[in-house]
DNA sequence: CACCACTGTAACATGGATAGTTACATCAAG
DNA sequence: CTTGATGTAACTATCCATGTTACAGTGGTG
């Protein structure tokens, strides 16, 4: 199982909208031409980030802005908005363990913390990347001429 | 996205290997009882963990066999044989950004360490873990009572 | 005011994966 | 050869990701 590509557009959208914010006005449109895929996948993508808090979008005029610093704003921010997982569990667990069974009725108890302490490992690696360090390490790949 | 319930099962599934191999032959049907499901998904699993070489299977009589030692087998043993990742990475990329927009011909460079980082992460807090941690984890909670 | 470009969203299609189920060939030991 | 088990094919149902068309709503500008 793999984490949506949804992330990864969410992290493009937000690299094309400092690149080129002094530029253009940076619409779903052109945001879809610069991703590859269709302008609506985009809004959605747009209203999860709006929902969180993290853009605002103009209705009408078009055009996105940032609401935080982008150094306050970390991958872990952006992949909670994006990754709706109802219960905030990374792993997925069998539903109905025997309860008869001394290992069914004991599997949860004996795995929860572990698969917890996984899932906060990823997390926590994911707060150490933030929107600021997307945009320094795109204007360096910029401006070496890429 | 979430990881999918066969990784809980496979964990499941060394439980009960250890915790009855002295009282029982641990078959297919016994574990779909404990874990709740049907017998040809638990084999299904089976499959994978021997593919991976981490158990055997007996076909005719039944019954399984680790085949390493408990502490030389970690969750990510386990999750590298069940989820069929096939470039192996875990977040999944918008497969054709642009590469007539600045942006969409660097995002993958600019990505690509750090969604690898975040992924490592998440691998080596898995190394953490063993089936022998598994196995005294369970007995501590059989003893007391549970 | 009317236009226009843009957003928000519904509705639908499609493909792929998960999970479940039945059925049956195959195997090994007593 | 009978028995109890595995291996696997075939099929189903369901869900999710992604893509697409269509259209109502919005807000600034001529």
């Amino acid at each position: 199982m793999q984490i949506s590509s949804r992330f990864t557009v969410a992290l493009h959208i937000f690299s094309c909208v400092e690149t080129f914010k002094n530029e253009r006005k940076v619409t779903s449109d052109f945001l879809a031409g610069s991703i590859n895929t269709n302008p609506v996948i985009i809004r959605k993508i747009l209203g999860q980030l709006k929902s969180a808090g993290l853009i605002d979008v103009a209705r009408g005029t078009g055009g996105i802005t940032v609401t935080r610093p982008l150094e306050d704003i970390t991958f872990l921010d952006v992949y909670r908005a994006i990754e709706p997982v109802e219960d905030g569990n990374l792993f997925r667990f069998h539903e109905a363990p025997n309860p008869n069974c001394p290992v069914g009725r004991n599997i949860h108890q004996l795995l929860d913390k572990k698969l917890a302490a996984i899932q906060t490992a990823m997390e926590e690696e994911m707060k150490k990347y933030t929107l600021d360090g997307l945009r320094s390490g795109m204007n360096e790949l910029l401006e070496k001429g890429a």
